[in-house]
DNA sequence: CTGAACATTTGACAACGTGAACCTTTCACG
DNA sequence: CGTGAAAGGTTCACGTTGTCAAATGTTCAG
């Protein structure tokens, strides 16, 4: 109990750093708020909307979504039984692979997903009050910070 | 079912405005698992820790709590149970008001949030990627992003 | 063919979050 | 005063997220 668990060596984080961190976490409150908020909207629960939303790109086996999500596979079973219940995704056996479900938006998903997608106008508000360059520069330095650390915003 | 419910009047978003928010997206999930890691490793959810950051200014009552929070009340009783059961915060009456309890953090509280905000390293690898005048820029861009708009995050 | 590894599911359990009902306290108003 | 409305917390019932451990079915290497 006396020595810190995971992480020993750091940098002390000089105080821009420390305050841009702040800053963030600010943001990811007030998007999270929103997110869910959207989601809601539509009846859906924060996590149901992530998994729709990643199934935009196409078909995808439970493994990965557990994955992307960073969570337990066990947990995607519930999430999905819950939005194939209300016809928003099916479940298909991988024909390659008959041991992976491919879990694949409906009709009715996708455009819900859409739907919120558009919806969100986070941001805009905040976004609203910067020039066009500075959105310009502010996309830079995100896609710098973001760049390899990734997984769901790939664009690919 | 054939209009959007909650918001009808909205410009159409330019690119550099959604890039960003996708971007935004990636950043706030990125930094959601993380806190929540990092929350994890002291053995706090991520609720719990929020509380007690927030009470690293000082006492403050149960209803302001779930205002800043955005959710119920009745739900703030169940997080600060199980803190206070660990000995994190106590409760007390507010001389002023006596149905009020003001929740404070004890010094295991204040020391178990403080030591978590230390190890919140993250964006400090995102953010290494950057240089000081990069990172400055990305900080008064945030700064006047969120003025006015969050509570959470306002140093006073 | 056998056993290890993998994908998913199931079940038990804790935490979060909501909404309604309730108690106590406060406060405005007659 | 004294009464009733409003506010702060709590409790309860309920659904969703999340974990972990155990099971089932499938693949694949040896």
């Amino acid at each position: 109990m006396e020595n810190t668990p995971t992480k020993v060596v750091q940098e002390p984080a000089d105080a821009i750093t420390r305050e841009v961190v702040d800053l963030m976490a600010g943001l990811v409150a007030l998007f999270h708020r929103e997110y869910e908020e959207a989601a809601a909207a539509r009846s859906l629960t924060g996590a149901q909307a992530k998994v729709l939303a990643l199934l935009r790109r196409g078909p995808m086996p439970m493994r990965h979504i557990a994955q992307t999500l960073s969570c337990e596979p066990s947990n995607i079973t519930g999430i999905v039984d819950r939005l194939e219940a209300r016809g928003f995704v099916t479940r298909q056996a991988d024909p390659q692979d008959r041991r992976v479900k491919l879990v694949a938006a409906t009709e009715a998903g996708r455009s819900a997903s859409e739907e919120l997608r558009e919806s969100l106008n986070f941001a805009r508000e905040p976004l609203a009050t910067l020039a066009e360059d500075e959105r310009t520069t502010l996309r830079d330095l995100l896609r710098r910070m973001l760049e390899g650390a990734d997984p769901e915003t790939d664009p690919s």
